[in-house]
DNA sequence: TCTATATTTGACCAAACAGTTAATCCATAA
DNA sequence: TTATGGATTAACTGTTTGGTCAAATATAGA
């Protein structure tokens, strides 16, 4: 079955990606991911040697596929308004298939914290900041954007982003209270996510020159 | 020991409290919580039948904690943008306290949804929404805050008090690799969240109400 | 067709785990 | 002083779980 080799392996590749999302490396077992693949758990070992490999492999394929998610923010030509909301209708609707990936991903580097700082470490941030400060030259004077509110600007945007999905059971059971749905706010909330940053700068260009607003420069 | 039954079911439940947030219920071991209590492992049992009722105690105790910090914003007497401030200030040096907190319930309530609608069915959000409109029916007017925009409002303050301790492990080695820490930048936040709210929501009546800013009403 | 190799399986194992039990300890009250 | 009963423990049990292994099956090349 040489054919059925990458099937295989694909399947068990597959069905640990659902499980290990769902519940997590300590509440994940073998035995329902074998379950879920449709084949015998001791198939799962020989395929990848032990559990940890095997977590280790869907691990990190995630994480590329979620970093992928933020390339055109440095890539593309657009004015930052348009990039802001770029970023929130792609993001969003990412999050929007797959849900679950953001907690699975901040427990597990809870869990192994090792692991984040070696993908970190490969990215060159200080390249990135350069790259955007170069596109946006006149916007970061604009709203007075400076190299050290870059936390505080970029974890605002990932936190409004990515928060919803987090608190998804939490979220839903208020809104069921309040008469509303997730799906429709989560459809709404590329919009408003947007606005909310852009607005907020906005108010900072006012409040830096209260004057010359689009006169000046 | 009379004495000490009081003071083995304290030690027992911050040892389980402990090790609950720190490993959720699935990574969480009986063994390793009553090495933290320095106690016999069966002497767990004495006071809470099961695993699953320790965890409840735990998870319940927690629950009304973190509900308790949001009573001020309904009965203190502040305007909206104080409430704002307050509500950051209070919250986040809440969750330097207990960092873990967030992620744990939020996990949590994805392993155990039914236990989230039972919290959440007590509350009465009506009436707080009822509530706040009628201590700050200018501002919302102003603002142009609508009962239609509260899930996106206030999930983008959780979201921006709440993410930066879900996402520690990533912020941390993202800013550790452009030099800056971890803690600072919390205490930053306290007042650059406030404002984010703040000017996102003087913008919004800027464009709501263009030329009659403070004259009006 | 036969053989060597890769794939798949059922049965098994040892460790880890939540939970039990019977015996011991110890403060107190009579 | 001693009898009582709650507190505490060491040792144990049954089950679940990750992982192994040898046998069985399928595949491809000669």
């Amino acid at each position: 079955m040489v054919k059925n080799n990458k099937q295989t392996e694909q399947k068990i590749f597959e069905a640990a990606t659902e499980v290990f999302i769902e519940k997590g490396m300590d509440g994940a077992r073998m035995q329902d991911i074998a379950d879920h693949a449709g084949i015998n758990k001791a198939l799962l070992h020989y395929y990848y040697r032990t559990k940890d490999r095997l977590f280790n492999a869907v691990f990190d394929a995630l994480t590329g596929q979620l970093f992928k998610k933020f390339a055109p923010l440095f890539d593309e030509t657009l004015t930052m308004e348009e990039k802001i909301r770029f970023f929130f209708r792609e993001h969003i609707t990412f999050l929007q298939k797959n849900p679950r990936i953001p907690t699975f991903f901040m427990n597990e580097m809870y869990r192994n914290p090792s692991r984040v700082r070696k993908i970190i470490q490969r990215v060159d941030i200080n390249k990135f900041w350069i790259q955007l400060e170069a596109q946006h030259k006149e916007d970061f004077i604009k709203y007075n954007i400076t190299r050290e509110m870059i936390p505080q600007l970029m974890t605002s945007i990932a936190a409004l982003s990515v928060f919803p999905f987090m608190a998804k059971p939490v979220i839903t059971s208020f809104m069921e209270k309040m008469g509303y749905a997730f799906d429709p706010y989560i459809e709404e909330r590329k919009e408003y996510a947007a606005d909310f940053v852009i607005n907020m700068l906005k108010q900072r260009e006012t409040d830096h020159k209260p004057k010359k607003s689009s006169t000046e420069k």
